[in-house]
Order: structure tokens, then sequence, then C-alpha cells
RNA sequence: UCCCCAGUAGCUCAGUCGGCAGAGCAAGUGGCUGUUAACCACUUUGUCCGCGGUUCAAAUCCGUGCUGGGGAGCCA
């Protein structure tokens, strides 16, 4: 007999002469002569309720039937008489699959989720995780299917780079050799690191078949002990040809509106429980992230803001300042309270391959902020003026010869292009309300922390 | 890396002025009930984060290290 998911099953408006699920124990309740038992499958948030009855094949794994047991049920899927659901599947056979020692550190009860981290091998277990799970897993085929749509190719760039300036933060080495071995003799002849973006390779991509994205791990060395940073995380990169930075803009917001709608639509199960116990905001956030339109704004308007801004900044606000964590929540959460696309960053705070603007201060660069979380995304329109793009890195003291084939699409049928980064954690705490950047990731590494 | 806070039973936490180590939940046993984070009774559980110091006496005070959390920087 075929395995019923009990997502299936629960959509269902009709009872089932034959079922068979099978799944893990969430609690069992015992009367003289029956028990409940509550069984999740992961497939959904929501577990189905067993009855067996005692006598019957199986009852006699019954005291061995305890939380976190794996079970496999055959009956027949009944109108529940008892409150609290409609169906309930009355047990003609009961198989004990795996049992649960005692020591199962899941309780019927709420844990903290710093206690949850330390057993991260388990907590998907819990409603909780388990929804963070399949709405990251949805996020993602979203992502996919946005694209699919748009016209875009899916292209995997190297996890494995020997470039190390792209100017994206520290990076992991990656070496077959001992300390004192140079380079030279190491794998690859050469220092190699993994990557911390795919953007140069998508630029390569998208000057050859005009609009791709990728989508993948990535790595930074950097000692950040925060709740917004990992040192390894998933990050979508789109680029696109002829896309100058207005249409950068209309692509990122797009894609969030239709993440956010879609999400919406197809995990409402599980939206909704971090709506009622981790975000009471959660849904005003996302209706309003899916229809309200996302402020536009410059870094010179923005700095003008700030400027008279009443509120009492720890770091002082000019022209030409990196913008603080204070300055981008204050624009997100407090002055327009949704997101802010801030663009045309001073040249100074920004890497080498973004397109100088006419003015030759400023960049075309985008951020968007979001409230909560902050960069959500970052962006340019790429040089793609080979002077200016050597004007750039001279002034940078980059080596030109380590990119010459970066160079080589500036002199080859050189396009406006666009592209932008997005973090796909920061994503899902963005739609989940989760605050904890180690708590969307199924097992986190972070500085010092590497367990599982 | 910097600043702040915390670390006591399996979990969540209380522990007053330095004076015998506690509660709820979980777990175990028994009971009861179409139950549903079930309920009732009883029972078990400690390197008070580690190391060093002060003191007649330290969970409590001091120093130091480790771990975790919040914030900052860096960024996505």
């Amino acid at each position: 007999m075929k395995r019923t998911k009990i997502k299936a099953l629960l959509a269902r408006t009709a009872p089932l002469e034959n079922v068979l699920i099978k799944g893990w124990v969430r609690t069992r309740r015992d009367t003289k002569e029956f028990s409940f038992i509550e069984v999740n499958d992961g497939s959904c948030l929501a577990s189905i309720q067993v009855i067996v009855d005692a006598g019957t094949p199986g009852a006699e794994f019954l005291p061995r039937i305890s939380t976190g047991a794996a079970v496999a049920v055959t009956g027949e899927m009944v109108p529940s008489p008892g409150k609290g659901q409609a169906f309930e599947i009355r047990s003609r056979g009961l198989e004990l699959v795996g049992t649960s020692q005692e020591a199962y550190p899941l309780q019927k009860k709420r844990h903290s989720d710093e206690f949850l981290r330390t057993i991260a091998h388990l907590r998907p277990r819990t409603n909780k995780y388990g929804a963070i799970m399949r709405i990251r897993s949805k996020t993602s085929h979203l992502i996919h299917r946005f694209f699919e749509e748009e016209g875009f190719f899916l292209i995997h760039t190297p996890i494995i780079t020997g470039s190390d300036c792209e100017g994206a933060g520290e990076m992991f080495r990656i070496t077959t050799v001992s300390g004192s071995t140079p380079a030279s003799d190491d794998f690859f002849g050469q220092e190699t690191n993994l990557t911390v973006s795919g953007q140069l390779s998508a630029e390569m991509m998208a000057l050859a078949l005009g609009d791709v994205y990728t989508f993948g791990p990535t790595f930074r060395a950097e000692n950040s002990n925060t709740s917004r940073h990992a040192a390894e995380f998933w990050m979508l990169e789109p680029e696109m040809a002829f896309c100058d930075l207005t249409g950068n803009m209309d692509i990122a917001e797009a894609l969030i509106k239709y993440v956010v709608q879609g999400v919406l639509e197809s995990c409402a199960e599980d939206i909704a429980l971090f709506a009622n116990f981790v975000d009471k905001t959660l849904m005003k956030t996302l209706t309003s992230l899916r229809d309200d339109a996302y402020i536009r704004l410059s870094y010179a308007d923005a700095v003008e803001i700030l400027l008279k801004a009443k509120k009492p900044f720890d770091y002082p606000v000019s022209f030409g300042i990196d913008l603080q964590s204070e300055h981008e929540r204050y624009l997100a959460e407090e002055h327009f309270k949704k997101p802010v696309f801030l663009y045309n960053y001073p040249k100074g705070i920004k890497p080498f391959y973004m397109r100088m603007n006419d003015d030759g201060e400023t960049v075309a660069a985008m951020d968007l902020l979001v409230p909560r979380i902050g960069e959500l995304i970052g962006g340019s329109q790429r040089e793609e003026r080979e002077d200016k793009l050597q004007e750039r890195m001279q002034a940078l003291n980059l080596p030109e010869a380590d990119y010459w084939w970066y160079m080589d699409s500036r002199r080859f049928g050189s396009v406006p292009h666009s592209g932008f980064g997005l973090g796909f954690e920061r994503l899902l705490m963005l739609l989940t309300g989760i605050s904890n950047i180690r708590d969307v990731i199924a097992f986190p590494r972070t500085p010092g922390s590497i367990d599982f």
C-alpha cells in the first residue's frame, strides 16, 4: 500500500477507506480502551490524530510509542467525534518503525531558540523550524519560477575562485598542502578561495545570454558576530544586459513582490504560525511589501533627510560617509516605514566595478533597505566603459592583469548592464519575522561555530 | 574585533544582606478521561560554566578564561 502524506489527507473533505501514513509522534494520550497519537510527517505544519483501540494489531507497541518515535499506521480516515480536527485515523495496524529513547530533548512545550540551535539536528522536528524549512524551500522555488517567467537563464558560477579581490570581504582560503608550501605548488598553482560573489562570472554570462541569474552558496570569512551575518549563506545574483540602474531596481522590486505573494498563497498555514507567535506585525509587513511601491531615494537626498531628522544619531551625517545602521534603520523603519532603494552613492565607499555617474562623484549603485533587516539587496549598474573602468582600477591599485578576462568583456561588444545580490537568508528573515539568521538556515556557520 | 548582558536539574527560570540547592515543566510509576501543549497523585534528577582568589563560610564577592545572547563595525 502506498503511503499518503498528511498534507494530502488534511486537504480532503471526505473520509477514506484505506490509508497508510508514516511519520513521527508528537504526543500520545492514553485512555483505558484506546490511545490518541499525534503524528507529524513534515509535509505540513499540522499533525493528524490517530486512534489505536486496545487489542488492534500493533497496540502492543503503545507503551513504547513516545514523543519522537517513528510510526507507520494503516487504517481508515473517518470524521472525528472530538473537537479540534475534522478527521482522524482509526488504526487497523500500528507499526513502530523507530523508537525514541527517554533522552529525546524535544519536549511538548516551547523551547528557546538558543537551546534549539544546540540541537540543530533535531530542531526541524519542531513546528517553528519545520515551517521555516518549508518556507525556505518554497521561496527558493518561487525565485526560480520568477526568473524563468522573466526569460532569465539560470547559470552556475564557480564556488572555488582564484581572484582574491572582488571587494566583497575576507575570503576562506582553500588548499591541499600544508603551511609553508608555496601557493605555486598548491593544487591550482596559485592561491584559491571560496567565492564571495558570482557577480564577475555572471556578468560574462549576461553579456552572452542576456538575462541570467546565479543562486548558490557564498562564503565570507569576516569575523562578524551579528544576527544578520553568516560565514556561509545563499545569495541570489541576477545580471541583466542592456539594463540600467532603474531597470535593476524594477526587477528587484518585482521579484520581492512576486515572492511575497507566492509565499502568502502557498505557505499560508506556516506564515500564520509566524504571524501568531513570532512577529505580530508580520501580515502587515508582508502585505505592504507586496502592495506598496518601494521608495527610491538618492544617497544625496537621503543625507538631506537625515540631516533634518529630529532624531539624535550617535554618528554624524554628511555627504560622503557610509551610512550607519542607525541611519538606514531610521529611513526604512521610521521615516518611510517601508522598503527604500538608496541609489547613486559616493564613489569612495563603493567597489571598482560600479558605473561612474556624469557628476564624477557618485556611482550607479543601489541598496534596498528594509525594516528590521537593513540591507537586503546591494547592486549596481556596472561600468561598461573600458577607459573608465581602468581609471577606477588604477585609483584603487587593482592589478589589471588579474582581471584580463573581465576587461576583455569591455573590449568586445560591451553594453550597459546591471545586477544585484540578494541575501537569501535575510529575505527569509523578512518573510518570517525571524530575527536571527542562524534560525533560517538548517546548519548555520558562524565564527567559532561549525557543529553539525 | 569592540561595548553591554547572561551562564543554577533534561528545558525555562527563582535563589533576599555571603550562612543546609529550589519551583514549574519534562522524564518515570500509578490513576482518570473522546483526549488534543490533556488532567490528578507520587518519584527520580545538580561539576550552581571552568580555573584561581578573598572569607570561619561563596551559586552569591574579586580576577581570569570559555560559551551564549543583544548592540556596533563589515556586508548580503
